[in-house]
DNA sequence: TCCATAGTGAGAATCAGTATCGTTTTGTCC
DNA sequence: GGACAAAACGATACTGATTCTCACTATGGA
């Protein structure tokens, strides 16, 4: 697993991923890896163009839609009918949600290794089965966070 | 885990669910039941209506919601943006989906009992360092199905 | 510097989902 | 069985997140 660990290997990785579909790295996709990269979960538009006021909406939009063709991002749909973006876990590493159904925060949080792997193991064995071929998995907590009343 | 294992079990539930609600168990919230008992994953509006052409879209909208009110009906977002619906686990038992990312579908499908609950308490230690609630979770394989092409 | 191409952003268009409201059905009391 | 009030129905209008459009601006190579 080759995650990046220093900003600039990440901004060189995401340059040569968007360059490889003949896309530049403009000043306002910048802005927004930025934003995305910061935050310790998911973010929706709202939350992106409210973090950095100079990201026009509709450019927003269009931008992450780039983003996640190029596979520098990934679009998610979780308890709500607001869309989320994150940077792709090949940048971050794998990991999985905690939704608030409260106050609908979204935070990431990973397992222990071994955990996962056997996980893993035992989704391959259902997959196989089935006659699937997996891609990716999802694991989503959904309950109440620290911050909100019980 | 006392699930349901009859039709008329579940019918008898479900009418005590809704009565308790002050809602009655009419012609047309059978069927919606009905189709989604039959289906083998959840199924979005579209897939309902056209299940059963005698249920109007806007009904089908509005007694869908009063049934997840009442917790017969689970209304869940995967992937794509279109909401998809099935009876609620506690009437079904609890499984997790197969989402084709090729044509869209979802399937049901469960994790061996073992599995089941060495996640669960893997994810309860993680919820309790995070000081989380566990409500539920969710755990979806995306990649390609069965009459996919690879 | 110039030009072709790519990117930008304000506003219009789209469409899943929700609200409205007059009509129909249901349950209940006589 | 009939009548009345409350609940449900369903055609239609509306809402709001997301996408599309298009005239304008920035970029990078010759």
């Amino acid at each position: 697993m080759s995650e990046i660990d220093t900003d600039e290997a990440l901004d060189d990785e995401i340059t040569a991923m968007l360059r490889n579909a003949d896309q530049r790295y403009t000043s306002g996709r910048r802005r927004l890896v930025d934003v995305l990269r910061k935050s310790d979960g998911p973010l929706t538009i709202t939350q992106i163009v409210a973090a950095d006021r100079s990201l026009p909406q509709s450019t927003a939009y269009r931008n992450l839609t780039i983003l996640e063709e190029v596979g520098v991002v990934a679009r998610i749909v979780t308890h709500d009918d607001f869309a989320r973006y994150e940077l792709a876990e090949h940048l971050t590493g794998h990991h999985h949600h905690l939704i608030c159904s409260s106050c609908g925060s979204v935070t990431d949080f990973s397992l222990d290794g071994g955990v996962e792997t056997g996980l893993d193991k035992a989704l391959h064995k259902v997959a196989e089965q089935a006659g699937f071929t997996i891609e990716a998995h999802t694991l989503d907590l959904i309950g109440t966070c620290k911050s909100c009343p019980k």
